[in-house]
DNA sequence: ACATGTTATGTTATAGTGTAACACATGATT
DNA sequence: AATCATGTGTTACACTATAACATAACATGT
């Protein structure tokens, strides 16, 4: 599962996305595309470099344009940077308004899974707006370890 | 108040650094407290090479060497590291065990608010437990703007 | 068609963040 | 003294990200 690629939702995302660039007059351009398709082909987090390499491939690419068209795949939430990997993800799922979402970033395997917690979400809400502070986004990520690798590790560190 | 130093804790916390680095067989060092120092002295996050800066007016400093003592001091529970902001933090208080904190970084103006909270720490140890992930903190970052900066953005962009 | 404005990309250079690898020093323990 | 873990110095480098400016491509109104 863990190689496992997600070419198959390909079409359905390029459809959103195309969609989604529209209404902010914008256009979701072969450049762009090609970067989603990169990060569509993997289940994990990639740098921006990582991108430019699969990129260069067929065609010379300088960091900038990848930067560029990963800020725009942001724009239209489709992507999401992980801060703490310094690492782009395709967001599985179009986070709808107002959902709250866990990104949980395994430290050890590097998968990523995507939680949504309208419970998180609420108690989040009231703590922010105790605190009187806007979030500019509904989307946290965490660190830790999932369950396969806590698994491995409790295998080679027994008892 | 955003310029407000908290130099007034740094005893405090330097006899807390050193009781927690010798109960790890380790030492707060002339260096590494130097370095606790100046993020003592600022109420928002530096980056690693804000604190060379800091400290290279007294001693040539090279990164490699910040970068030791911030690893350190964020070992022993002092420092925290903002993965939105490649930025180091001193943590307010000792955070206790189990305790869910959250930093409110104001992506205005940079003053970053801790708040501890036990609905949001319940709710997400329920959604982690569910998702079988073992979080490696209970520190988690949220972006966004704090209630000054929200209401000056609000007279400068009136109606 | 033409002028204009906006969107998108190309190109070059550079800034900012973080580590590897190895040497050396210091202090504790046996 | 020998040894081991801890801590720092030094050099060099890798990785991540953006600035600044030029050009292209496309829509829209006249």
């Amino acid at each position: 599962m863990a190689q496992m690629t997600r070419s198959t939702d390909l079409d359905g995302l390029i459809a959103l996305g195309t969609a989604r660039a529209r209404s902010r007059r914008q256009s979701l351009t072969p450049l762009r595309t090609q970067v989603l398709a990169v990060l569509a082909a993997q289940s994990r987090p990639l740098g921006a470099y990582d991108i430019q390499r699969a990129l260069s491939a067929s065609k010379h690419m300088s960091p900038i344009s990848i930067y560029r068209s990963l800020e725009f795949l942001m724009e239209i939430g489709l992507v999401h940077r992980l801060a703490t990997q310094s690492a782009y993800v395709l967001l599985k799922r179009p986070p709808a308004e107002n959902e709250t979402l866990l990104c949980l970033v395994c430290r050890s395997c590097g998968e990523v899974d995507e939680v949504s917690s309208p419970a998180v979400g609420q108690t989040l809400g009231s703590t922010l707006a105790a605190a009187s502070f806007t979030p500019a986004s509904r989307l946290m990520e965490v660190e830790g370890d999932c369950s396969d690798c806590r698994r491995r590790m409790s295998l080679s560190h027994p008892g």
